[in-house]
DNA sequence: GACAATAATCTAATTTCTTCGACAATCGAA
DNA sequence: TTCGATTGTCGAAGAAATTAGATTATTGTC
């Protein structure tokens, strides 16, 4: 046997999001500069994984003004649900409270970020809590 | 250029740690048996990612008693904490609040465990904080 | 001590990920 | 219209990750 497919985008092809979720739709080479300076690829490089990245279906691409431009086809936020949710599961077995204690410790919050949180926290929850 | 290595555990590297963590020092067949039903891998297939955790100082062996004992070398937590922490760089920009609010909003709370939590909150921080 | 059973290593196939060079197609300017 | 630049596709290479068969080493038992 061999090995499954991996179910969240890969390092690149995260960063990649991170552009278009920032920026909006852009082309190759608008994302190429993007990633800049912090991964010096080839626009041959960036169209490989954009290209892999369509097939994902991650992204879509349109012809606009003679070249392609690619536009993120999922959204920062279910893809971070995704992930965390899944990070938390195999760290603390799926107990989203381990995992924000695990944060609370391994970072300083300030003041400001606390009291976000605690009127977070707060808030009515949703159906089905109990 | 290629791959480079990856900075965590892998998907199985990672539920072997788990495995030691929960359960102490085990023997390639143990640990073997304890992944099952999840993973149903040969003997073979779990002596050779055992063999590369090793290279990777994940774990030490010792022999005990005619065969190795597998122990794990980096700690739940400190692993835990690496790897949270780069989802949230990856995710969020490094900011834990945002990712405890992801958490929060995605999950659903006990009573109890929002209790806990805001125990934690109210903690004195530690030294640099302000 | 011989031999079967068990443990461990070695080799290797397969897939994914990352990275590009080579080439083709298209577009713009002279 | 021709030619150089830009854009896009294809094939491929190298390393990591996952899986396990074949082979060798060790060990416990009669």
């Amino acid at each position: 046997m061999s090995r499954r497919v991996s179910k969240h985008p890969t390092e690149l092809e995260l960063e990649i999001l991170r552009v278009l979720w920032q920026t909006g739709p852009l082309t190759g080479q608008a994302i190429r500069a993007a990633l800049e300076p912090d991964r010096s690829l080839t626009y041959q490089s960036v169209m490989t994984v954009l290209g892999i990245m369509e097939e994902k279906r991650y992204v879509t691409r349109k012809k606009s003004d003679g070249r392609y431009e690619y536009r993120a086809r999922v959204s920062k936020a279910a893809t971070a649900k995704r992930m965390m949710r899944d990070l938390v599961d195999r760290l603390f077995d799926g107990s989203a409270a381990s995992a924000m204690i695990n944060l609370l410790e391994s970072s300083d919050l300030s003041d400001e970020e606390l009291k976000e949180l605690r009127a977070e926290m707060n808030r009515p929850p949703k159906k089905g809590n109990r």
